[in-house]
DNA sequence: GTAAGTTAGTTAGCCATGCTAACGAATTAT
DNA sequence: ATAATTCGTTAGCATGGCTAACTAACTTAC
């Protein structure tokens, strides 16, 4: 029995491709949202703090390019941060303008325990999926995140 | 032992996958969002029209499971959609504590434009990737709208 | 070396979007 | 008829996005 047509995944277009897309990821992010709630801290403070954890100390500036807001947005979820004790804030010595931000081992361990229980959540369904949709996935991270690193 | 061991690494592989998949939902969807600022109306309205334009009119009850936020915070949602002009509300004539929310006109002429703006600009990222990556994503797709629809 | 311009961050104030608690109105069950 | 349930709204709180306007500090021009 031939069970296997790939038609339809083969002739979709990048629109389709696209909507689909973008429809499946709302999906996905508000479910995994949820299991952050546990945390205390809004979705801002805990993305924010994945930066810090991941990439090390840095500026508030650099960390309102990567987290794609103003300054002034990151400056207030910064000071929440502050305010729990995830993070400390020191001067710059070489511009007394800037402030260096890095997480504190507090907020090390409350993004690492944050982090297990979305991606655990998320896993358990990836866990259901046959072996070949689970690499399918796997795939497709990769082109997903190539395309982030590419994006224009 | 061997049967744990698999299933250890199967865990282990939807980790990873969860993991990327998540960080990939969360840059797309900012990249994306940024798109929908020239319709005027915010994401949860967007998404909540688009649930009346493919799904047709329906109570605000519905719309809130469907959208899977509590009853007050999508009344809010419908009274700004209502605003705009984008649904119309009427009552429910056989329980007249229900109301009966639909898309207007405009409001799927908006809904649209919107997506036809959305949907573009993330295509025209996806269509540079190679056929075989395009291939990857669109079977990906797939995978994720029954993992989506079978959530537990 | 001082004045002008630029840059980093904060403060104030707006709006959108999530929540819970408490309520009114309508329906359903006893 | 009365009680319990259900549907939606209102009030009030917190977070998170923005712009405008400000201070402080660094850089450039003169």
């Amino acid at each position: 029995m031939r069970r296997m047509r790939n038609r339809t995944s083969t002739e979709r277009g990048a629109r389709d491709v696209a909507d689909g897309l973008h429809s499946a990821a709302i999906h996905l992010l508000r479910r995994a949202r949820k299991q952050d709630t546990a945390t205390g801290e809004g979705p801002a403070r805990l993305s924010a703090l994945s930066v810090l954890v991941f990439g090390g100390q840095t500026t508030l500036g650099r960390l309102a390019a990567a987290e794609q807001v103003k300054p002034p947005t990151m400056s207030r979820i910064v000071a929440g941060l502050k305010h729990s004790g995830l993070v400390h804030i020191e001067a710059d010595m070489r511009d007394a303008r800037r402030v260096q931000i890095a997480a504190t081992a507090k907020g090390v361990r409350l993004l690492q325990k944050a982090r297990q229980r979305r991606i655990a959540h998320l896993a358990k369904q990836l866990g259901r999926l046959r072996s070949e949709d689970l690499r399918a996935l796997a795939k497709a991270v990769q082109v997903l995140e190539k395309t982030i690193r590419d994006w224009r």
